[in-house]
DNA sequence: CTGATCATGTAATTCGTTACATGATTCC
DNA sequence: GGAATCATGTAACGAATTACATGATCAG
């Protein structure tokens, strides 16, 4: 069927419900954003083609002045997003992390910037953190009126990644401020394995 | 200075030697690549763009027959790095993760299905943790010989992020397999909280 | 009546991958 | 001699963002 990842995304909303394109951006936003996004740069002209293709239909909104289509899934297109989630072909799985490639490189930095560098990390993620947090409300009410259960458990996982990242930095934060910036100061102690 | 993250990445791995662009692909790819990747057609471009603007100089290898050009840093091009470390601009940060937007969806299937879907996450996270195991002790040797610190740190951060997901993972394995398929079939039970 | 939100779309641009082409050298 | 590796590049494509343009409706 090779559909693009935006097609699938777009598929999975709709199987929650009829929608415009605005609303599936939407809800992209408060949910898959945080592992999958997307734009109506990318949403628009993939309900497009998924119609020419015959995997959703729109309807226009009669009541013309303000245009409105919202989508739903035709049977084929219910199967497509079935094969999806069921194929066993290879997870995309990417990671863009500005912060730890700063960190990577951060040798060449004087110790209170190389915490500093850390420190930008954490806040970070202590601001995802707190955004996932403020969605949860939402999401469990979400999940009690739809009778769903994997957009909340994705939720509490994405609650629980961005703690683990806190931590780590955290915990990093103590392990280099305790440490002397590097073995030259006390080579005497000998830092063992 | 406006650098493209592919030149920052160049430029940090100049830093720490003069290299061709062939060994800067091979490096990204034992130590960046789990938070950033970059490609040949990345590279090479990049690699003539920071020479035209003298951040890195370029030297022809004279013993002509295998063409081979190494380049190293300029002081200007250290000066750009530098600025690039400690500027506090946005850090650009991104997940896809194809694993988890199946997950999200995965409502519609069967229960057997939808362990199968964290299985096969939890069976990707093991792989891309195993792969960091076999890196650590080339980056641990590199880190004595060359006296850095970082890149083995975010080495260590990469198999703790893999390790937190597998984790993640078996538990909500288990939870799922111990819970019944939906609220239905032990309704009298409820879940507190 | 004004700003926020709903709603749809496109164009330009950037970013990045993949595949291909080419050829030298090194190791077995 | 042949396979693996070193080495450099480009062309085509795809994925995604950003900015812009347009206009209706709704809440205050």
């Amino acid at each position: 069927m090779d559909l693009s990842k935006t097609a699938c995304v777009i598929l999975g909303m709709l199987r929650l419900g009829r929608r415009t394109g605005y609303e599936i951006k939407a809800l992209v936003d408060v949910s898959t954003r945080f592992f999958w996004a997307a734009s109506y740069g990318q949403i628009y002209p993939e309900l497009a083609r998924l119609e020419e293709r015959g995997l959703i239909v729109g309807e226009r909104d009669p009541s013309d002045g303000r245009r409105r289509t919202t989508y739903e899934l035709t049977p084929a297109g219910d199967a497509a997003l079935q094969e999806w989630l069921t194929s066993g072909s290879s997870l995309h799985l990417e990671l863009r992390h500005e912060g730890f490639l700063k960190l990577f490189f951060s040798d060449v930095l004087a110790p209170d910037e190389q915490l500093d560098q850390i420190r930008r990390i954490r806040a970070e993620h202590e601001r995802v953190a707190e955004e996932l947090r403020a969605i949860e409300p939402r999401a469990r009410a979400a999940a009690e009126r739809r009778g769903t259960r994997f957009p909340y458990l994705t939720l509490e996982w994405g609650i629980a990644y961005e703690d683990f990242l806190v931590d780590w930095c955290r915990q990093a934060e103590a392990r280099l401020a305790g440490e002397p910036a590097n073995g030259e100061v006390s080579a005497a102690t000998g830092t063992g394995s």
